[in-house]
DNA sequence: GTAGCCTTTTCCATTCAATGAGAATCGCGG
DNA sequence: CCGCGATTCTCATTGAATGGAAAAGGCTAC
């Protein structure tokens, strides 16, 4: 005995498996995959083939294994994620269509941003968020709208979780809970160069029930967007709708 | 012992839970759920349990089960399908500004159009795909276009497999293997309210390194649409530049 | 060629995690 | 209050999953 962790049940490692792919590389090698997620090689090895069966993960002419179509299809098929963009996507169209820059909706999830989904613009600035990708809270607009309308419990265990976030801050000795008190009072948050050098980022909430951020709504542009101010209340109309629209299709 | 399904490993069972969430229902009871996937209600309670805490699944007030989260996630890192969607998005975007009109991406999945892109117009028809979602072959353009579209082995243990599709088609008597090898010399497929009575349906093959459609785009548009005869070379055009796209950035 | 190194695959005795019948509990509607 | 279905929990049993080890395969460099 005496191995790397015992007592971990097939879902535990099912799900580390998957969660090796954490888009840094999208196929890894079954020993790889084995390091990555911490199972025995033996194990992993027989997970794998178990897992490709199902369709769960594929494996390419090279051997090489990635997560799978059928996989794809499940998790699509319905989920939180899947109800949100729906909602979601004819409003970002429009800010799209206004705007012309990249747009992105994104939540908290797990003191990350994790981004929902994000409609690109052509020509545009590079835009480094990726769906399904994390971003920190505390380097995008996004992230910070979010935290900003997050009950004060969330907030705090945040602060508490992340002290390095707080001290690296931008101007390094500044209050970051006015900060977020700043944001919740103009309605909107926008961050110079902090994901890019290149690029400001701004973004509102879509505020769910209880005046709270179920998401956020935010675009990327490049620093110094001419139309800067007309951007605002475009991103600020757009997530009202997507609200509405939330609200009328209840969990 | 002598039970349902004896000697199913908790893969087989985990992904027929995923799978009892056909799009039908978004959300469905331990006790649903159990007899949907055919495990028993004890293990299926369990199996769920474990699953939530994994964040596969998630449960709503009510106590129902659906998709989780987390599932999205891992789900949408990296996978096939996101490879083609990321591909193909942009020329999409293309189409669906010039003609205006649901615009939807879709490859062949065990005998079955599975959809895995669609941006939809606003005021347009009603648009019955669902991303995730599947289609019949035989009453789709898409559908139509993937398989002739396909290796000559694919299309006969399709026609094999499906002898009711064949005998079911529009004008009972008409060859279908004719009908493939017409679209497959238009290079498209165009149907006439087979999937909704009010709507028409122009598809064309996203074709592969071997001359196969890895995917198929097409449009739905209102029947007796003005501008019909435009939309061919438009479809043709992005479908182009999706393979391209896709060619050089290979599996 | 062959030595070195990494990966994939198979084997097999051991054991512990998964199992599922059954019962208790909850919760709603009549 | 009773009935009925869904949910949750218990527990003795067992075979499916386990993982160390070693064989087989692949690659590069010397």
């Amino acid at each position: 005995m005496a191995n790397s962790r015992s007592g971990d049940s097939v879902l535990d490692r099912l799900v580390r498996v998957l969660g090796a792919f954490d888009g840094t590389k999208d196929s890894l090698s079954i020993a790889a995959l084995a390091r990555r997620a911490d199972v025995p090689l033996a194990t992993a090895y027989r997970l794998v083939a178990d897992m490709v069966r199902h369709g769960l993960l594929s494996r390419d002419a090279n051997g090489q294994v990635r997560p799978g179509l059928r996989l794809w299809e499940l998790a699509n098929r319905s989920s939180p994620a899947v109800d949100l963009r729906q909602a979601a996507i004819p409003f970002m169209d429009d800010v799209q269509s206004v705007v012309r820059q990249h747009t992105q909706l994104a939540i908290l999830r797990d003191d990350e941003v994790l981004v929902i989904e994000r409609l690109s613009s052509r020509g545009s600035v590079v835009n480094q968020a990726q769906i399904a990708g994390r971003m920190p809270v505390h380097r995008t607009s996004l992230g910070m709208v979010l935290l900003a309308f997050s009950p004060n419990h969330v907030q705090e265990s945040y602060l508490n979780r992340h002290p390095d976030a707080v001290a690296s801050a931008d101007p390094v000795s500044f209050d970051f809970r006015r900060h977020l008190a700043q944001i919740r009072l103009r309605g909107y948050a926008a961050f110079d160069g902090r994901v890019d050098a290149d690029t400001t980022g701004i973004a509102v909430p879509v505020l769910g029930p209880h005046g709270n951020a179920q998401a956020a709504l935010g675009v990327v542009v490049p620093l110094g967007f001419e139309s800067f101010q007309s951007v605002v209340p475009a991103l600020m109309t757009a997530a009202r709708g997507i609200a509405r629209t939330m609200g009328s299709q209840p969990a």
